[in-house]
DNA sequence: ACCGGAATTGACATCGGTGTCAAAATGTCG
DNA sequence: CGACATTTTGACACCGATGTCAATTCCGGT
């Protein structure tokens, strides 16, 4: 590999002029900046950065953890736009997923990234939760995403699962439902609830009955058995009288399980009964027959958000840097499709 | 942040012997192993990897390259796969997903791993095809993943579609099914084809008829809309006397739409007719009633199997190592599950 | 041609580690 | 106790870039 030695030579000129020349500084004469701009082409030079970061402190790296369910679309969806973004922003992003999920900044991962010298640090987990943080004093610039901490220094991206719950049943009421139903996920998680409230909120706000909610999901079981208790809820739901015209499902991966269900029980959606789903996630929303209505979350711009945000913390080095806002919601987005059936 | 000078100093040796016990090198009376080790913990020095690798020309650091669709399970699976592996390896990765997806090994995220001293590099595609390389000199040591080239002196490790074709086929002949028809994925597509080769090659070995296979896919489409001409195709085949017993779809999707139409015509899975998808999506297999046949790749093992092959690459600095084997197939797994009738 | 000031350019130190090799300390044995 | 082998330690150069600051070149104006 050529060094910026070598192209010295063969420009006739010191290295420093060639370091001038790559970093674009004024004051080189033209004659002087086409030899080595030559040179370097000749060369096939590329800048170290090794030496480069050595020399600056700056080494325009950050790093990108993750709990251990890397094949969540919602991790996914986040990685993509927190590379996207930070390719814009000329920023390389070192990815690495916990091994062990124990504590969210801790771990060999999270030491490697240190060591690695990341200019800050994202941490998304899969679930918007609260993490319990073992450090109170971080290594450097830290955002979590779709995450959060009860230290208000940390800036945070979640998604607004309670307005997202709001649009869930805002899309009911405007195709005329009254009388609902939401199949939730475990009622204690933080995002099921908000979703559940919001939800509730969107028929108080209509003056409309509130809406039938029950948990259904088994959180005892594993990670795909654990529908195993949708069976008998949904039937509850299905012999209520009347029976409710929607049901609100706490994510499309329930919403799916139902859909199935339904079939089996010999009811059509959204003919018999209208579904949604929460997430959005194309697998499943596109490729049920009729297609599932859902809210999206925005997840590739929570990641981008927290590139922005991790970008304005590493550049204003102050540590004592007011932050306005150390937690920052994303809006979702109502997407209907053939699932609700419109009730005049 | 502390450097090796401020150990030194406070253990009261030179920074030549911090440097060996941060190496494990032998040679350090206990005494002062113990200063040193002290002095590290107190200042809560960490070696810079800056300076480390500008000096030993190795960062143990491999790049991880991307086509656009990440998205996709495929690549995330392997991206895990690697991402494990690499860290038990004391390798770091860096992630980065194309931009442009025109020329594999190529753009500005090439060149910004290039750049960053990657000591090899992995490309993974999410669909297995043949993919044409710009450069035939390689900036570094390249092994492609889901993917493969002409060029004999690059190693790949990919997917054995026509053995999981093959076994697909398989489960349905074992389950007594004799008469199936296939809706592929575009035959013009590598893995496509393959898997439909296997497929034909489990019912001509059992010495049963050819199956019907016909293309199914919309090529033309959208991502989500490529399923248009599903429904005719699949009217097709049903009215075919003897109407086939079970369906092998080209994928898990297709299946999934299968599952839909089936539905809408009053015909249950697997009453009426059996089905078969591929790649064992756990999103869709798992949570379709009934649950879904498949065959499962094993992507995160496509992934491991990437960074050893790198590895020994990079190894054996020799460039003129003789490659055994360029291209590796990884098996696939069938995974029988409620969607496939026992036919006696 | 000469001068002053601005525009270019380069010598050299520096970043934080590691390799080399010689110096110092330690240990062993007659 | 001295000679010698062996272990332990440190001084110094070097990796490849950039910042500092002084040296050089260039230019217009006299």
């Amino acid at each position: 590999m050529a060094t910026i030695y070598d192209v010295a030579a063969k420009a006739g000129v010191s290295a420093k002029t060639v370091s001038r020349v790559i970093n674009g500084e004024p004051n080189v004469r033209s004659k002087t900046l086409d030899a080595v701009v030559a040179a370097i082409a000749d060369l096939g030079y590329r800048p170290s950065t090794a030496a480069r970061m050595m020399k600056s402190q700056r080494n325009n790296v950050i790093g990108f953890l993750t709990d251990r369910i890397v094949t969540r679309p919602e991790t996914v969806d986040i990685a993509r736009g927190v590379s996207e973004t930070a390719r814009e922003l000329g920023q390389t992003v070192l990815f690495m997923t916990h091994s062990d999920t124990s504590a969210p900044l801790q771990g060999p991962e999270y030491n490697s990234l240190i060591d690695l010298n990341v200019d800050g640090l994202i941490y998304a987990a899969h679930i918007n939760e609260r993490v319990e943080l073992a450090h109170t004093e971080l290594a450097c610039p830290t955002v979590l995403a779709n995450c959060f901490s009860n230290d208000t220094h940390i800036t945070s991206i979640i998604p607004d699962d309670m307005a997202g719950g709001f649009l869930a049943g805002q899309m009911l009421i405007d195709h005329g439902h009254k009388h609902v139903a939401m199949l939730n996920l475990d009622e204690k998680a933080f995002a099921a609830s908000r979703r559940a409230k919001g939800f509730s909120q969107a028929f108080a706000k209509a003056n409309l009955p509130k809406p039938i909610i029950r948990t259904a999901l088994d959180e005892r079981a594993g990670s795909w058995d654990e529908h195993e208790c949708v069976p008998a809820v949904l039937d509850a739901i299905l012999s209520m009288s009347p029976r409710p015209t929607a049901l609100f499902c706490g994510n499309d991966k329930m919403a799916m399980v139902v859909y199935g269900l339904l079939t089996e029980r010999g009811l059509s959606v959204p003919n018999d009964i209208s579904v949604v789903g929460f997430d959005d996630y194309p697998l499943i929303t596109r490729l049920l027959r009729p297609q599932l209505s859902s809210v999206a979350i925005a997840f590739d711009e929570i990641g981008r958000r927290a590139v922005r945000e991790l970008m304005a913390q590493i550049e204003t080095n102050d540590q004592a840097a007011v932050h306005t806002t150390h937690q920052i919601e994303v809006p979702g987005t109502p997407a209907p499709r053939g699932s609700i059936k419109i009730i005049s």
